[in-house]
Order: structure tokens, then sequence, then C-alpha cells
DNA sequence: TTGGTACAACGACACGGTATTTGTTCGATT
DNA sequence: AATCGAACAAATACCGTGTCGTTGTACCAA
């Protein structure tokens, strides 16, 4: 019985506990799937708990409620494009290139990201409230993985910046007005723009 | 009976009908007064037109519906404020400044706007969609606006920018996001704040 | 530790019936 | 010519009711 939702990056020190994390990561599979194809309200937790193969008890004993399910299956599914995005950018040799690409996987990744088009699509009333009036609690984890990013670079003398913290939600604050207003003339669905975009205005601000 | 509502910036030209265009903004003042107190849904047009004055059938006589009396009222407020901005822009010398001055006063104004700040409190699954998944409708007054400004300070060889559409929708993104999400390391109450953020982040923009 | 069941509490939902609001029309009034 | 006040049907919001599904907890057998 978890406090928090143990995200799947702390997989790594419990692999003895394999048949436990796996009915863990089946009920957070199962969860993702089911969210994603019938939203937050229309999905019971014994429609997760059945698709995960397991008893609906056991999906509250491990996750106590159906709110800290969410928050668990979210909070991993961030981690998760945080860490694809991180790989990706282990290509580039250039810190300053990777921070800029960054904020163009992000942006483009999240506009075509099944949840979170989903959430927007069918209950708008429930998610736009947390990206925006709420939205400091939510990008917490953002920001701090941005900043210290930036910061990194900064130590390698790679870019120079006036203050990561400050240019991160910057930085974020593009990204969540690009996801969440989508029609314009920069288009999340057209990475190109993005990245041209991203080279001409963000690029200055990296010293 | 006008097929789209008629803006005060009109009145100029119709100036005889002094007693017509009396009702005409006694019913907008009305409007604004009470969906500012009450809300959009919480406010009937016996309200609007007891308050104006005027008989309930005169103000569907003038504005067709209750949907087009809202927003007359509110293109309305928005040319107002946009003079107001750029009365006070009349004060300073520098284009230059003149442009990050007009994105200070924005967001420090819209964030204490009675009317925005009561939808966005009371009636927000209203409104968030508006301001977000189809803001490209909201803003198209803004942006033609803000982008002839910026072209017009090019043009007098104050500024020089790549695309003056394309920047003008980054400030206007920015300044959504500043609006929706005022929690966070630039605070749109502490106008210094955005200032700073304005000055530093934005002026480079302008070449 | 799990699965299955039983259970109370809660919220969503469907239903009628009522009241309010909307949008339109008309005649009287200025 | 435009306004007011009134009347009107239609749409919508509201309310009390009951029903159903879901939630969250507890228990016991495996």
């Amino acid at each position: 019985m978890p406090d928090q939702a143990m995200p799947s990056l702390s997989l790594g020190s419990e692999l003895d506990f394999n048949n436990g994390d796996a009915t863990y990561i089946k009920i957070l599979d199962a969860g993702l799937a089911q969210f994603t194809e019938f939203g937050l309200r229309r999905t019971t937790m014994e429609d997760v708990a059945s698709k995960a193969g397991v008893g609906r008890a056991t999906a509250y004993r491990r996750f106590g409620d159906k709110h800290q399910l969410i928050q668990a299956v979210i909070l991993r599914e961030c981690q998760y494009q945080l860490g694809l995005i991180e790989a990706h950018l282990k290509t580039l040799d250039s810190p300053r290139d990777a921070l800029l690409e960054a904020f163009v996987l992000a942006v483009t990744r999240a506009h075509v990201h099944p949840l979170l088009q989903r959430l927007l699509s069918s209950e708008p009333e429930d998610i736009l409230p947390l990206l925006t009036l709420q939205w400091s609690r939510v990008i917490a984890l953002f920001r701090v993985q941005l900043a210290s990013q930036i910061r990194r670079a900064e130590e390698a003398g790679h870019v120079k910046v006036h203050d990561a913290d400050q240019l991160a939600e910057l930085m974020l604050r593009l990204m969540q007005s690009l996801v969440l207003s989508p029609d314009g003339l920069m288009n999340p669905a057209d990475e190109a723009s993005i990245r041209d975009m991203a080279d001409r205005y963000l690029r200055p601000w990296l010293g």
C-alpha cells in the first residue's frame, strides 16, 4: 500500500519482486489503455482490473483509490515520454541543439499523444483547468527537469542564460500554448514549423 | 436588427441618432455590468434590459439574441482596452519600448480585468475552451492589431523582425499563458516582473 | 498476497412536474 | 419610427424522487 504512486522508473531497485511488479505494471498499462479509449470518467475500476486480469480489490490495494491510479498512470506516462525525449537527445552533439530539440519533440509528441488528446477532446472541462489555472502544480516535474538540463549545459559552457528556472518556465509556457491552442501560424502537427520557430526565437535566449 | 453586433467605435458615423445610440450604449453598459457581477449564464435579458432602463423587447430588437449581445459586450470591451493601451503608448518615444510596454500592459490589465476574471473563476468550463482550443477565433482581432503595429515600427526603421505575424502570435501566446496560468515565476500581479521578462526575453526579438 | 463476495455510502442518471427564460408577436403609446 | 408592456409558445433550468452503477472497505477461502 504505497502512499504515493510508484513510477516505473523505481522498478530497477525491486527487480526481486518480479511477480508483484508485474501486476503493478499490468494495472498501470490497463489503466492507460482504458483511460485513453474511454476517458477518465467513463472507465471504472472494474474495467481497469479486468483488463489487467486482476481482481478489483487488488487494484485498490495497490493504488488506494481511482484518483491516485489516474495520477500514477499520468505520472508514469510523463516520465516515459521524458525518457524517450532524453534518449533521442543522446544522438545530438551540441547541448544547445539538444535543448531546442527537446522543445520541438515535447510539443510535437504531446500534439499526437493519444491520452492527452483524448482527454482534451472528450473531457475538456476536467483537464483544461488543470492545464491552465492550476498548471503550476502539473509542470513542476517538467520544470525542474528542464531547468537542471539548462544548468548542466550552462556549467559546461555551452550556453549562457540569466535564470535557468525563468527560461525553463518560458519554454514550458510556449509548449503549453502550442499544445492547447494548436491552430495558428506555428502548427504542432508540422514539426518543421515548430523547429523553425525554436531556432529563430528560442535559440537567442541561450546566449 | 444588425446582423453582426455593432461596436461602439462605429458611433462616430451616426451621431445623428443620438437617442438611438444612447439606448444602444446603455444596453451594452448594462450587459457589461451584469455579466461582470453574475456571469454570463446567470444574467437574464430581463436583468440587462431593466438595468439599462429599457424594455426587454428593445434589447432583442437591437442585438438579436443573448449570444450576440454577449459577443457585442466582449468585443466592445476588447476594443476599449486596446484603446486604453494605445493611448498610454502615445506617451512613449521609442516604438520598441512601446511594443514591449503594450505586452506588459495587456498582461497586467487582463489579470485584473473584472469580467475576464469573473468568467475564469465562475464559468471556466465555458470560457477556457474558448481561450485555448478555439483561441485562434478569439485573438484574430488582437493579432492583426499587434502585427500591424510591429510592421509600422519596422517600416519606420525602429525594429527589425523576420515575420511580424509570427512574432505577434508568439507574444500573444505568452500573454495567453501568463493570463490563464498566473502562478509562476513571472506574476501578472507584479508589473515589474512582467516588464523585466519582456525586457530580457522579448526585446531581443525586435532586432 | 490474491480472488471472490458482501456491504454501506456515494454519486450519476432518468423521471416527472414546475418555474424560469428565451425569442417572437401584437397593440397601445410617445 | 421606435418604444413599451403584455401575451405567447418553445426551450431550458430547476427540483424532488427513486433507481442504478460505482466506489471504497471488509472478510474469508485459496
